[in-house]
DNA sequence: GCGGACGCTACAGAAAATGTAGTAACGGAG
DNA sequence: CTCCGTTACTACATTTTCTGTAGCGTCCGC
């Protein structure tokens, strides 16, 4: 049993994916990490969160195999990680349309 | 100034994109919504959240114009909702992958 | 006019996030 | 060998958010 499932007692992997997806800040530190490895300074600077926050979010995605910490350049999606965000890459393109669209 | 733009002042869509659907329950909700309509007490059976919460993430649902309230089915998605779900619908299939490699 | 379903609200207590400060490990300069 | 900077990370009091439970007001069928 790796994971505390938090908002769903069923374990069923997109529940658990949704969950650990639905946190805050967790799809910030995905998109910031997109380019290149990130300090965790430089990380915590970019998104503007509390370090502690930010040291728990990065231990889950650490621990879901989708961010790893490399003593040269910093933290870094992992090979499973860069998968999950090609299928959030859409997204930004989408973005702009919605934002046009709710007219904010 | 419409929203509240909690995890980002730059007011880029994607940002404003991810700090909505980084609220707790938001992605849970749409995933919800995916098939059919539901009602208000239906969704929150379903997710196991308190009405306050469920009430006010559909709020910001509805203000962002990803759901809406049809007094005959109940919340659904919009036009625009749907769209989104379209691009998350792949994570279903990927968190399959995910899982096993991840509980090892 | 009673009962049930509906969306939604009030509110106290619990949990999570923030903001600020600080620790511990390492590496290089003097 | 100290001092300094950089690194990841932690402690903790304050503030914000969420939960759990109860209840409100409206509509509709009986």
């Amino acid at each position: 049993m790796v994971k505390r499932v938090r908002g769903s007692k069923t374990g069923r992997p997109i529940m658990v994916l949704l969950d650990l997806l639905g946190r805050r800040w967790v799809l910030r530190i995905v998109w910031e990490l997109r380019e290149e490895p990130r300090r965790f300074r430089e990380l915590q600077d970019a998104i503007g969160a509390s370090p502690t926050i930010v040291n728990s979010r990065l231990a889950e995605l650490r621990e879901a195999k989708l961010v790893e910490l490399d003593a040269e350049s910093g933290y870094r999606l992992t090979a499973l990680g860069r998968e999950l965000l090609r299928l959030f890459l859409p997204l930004h393109l989408w973005s702009e349309k919605w934002v046009k669209a709710v007219a904010l």
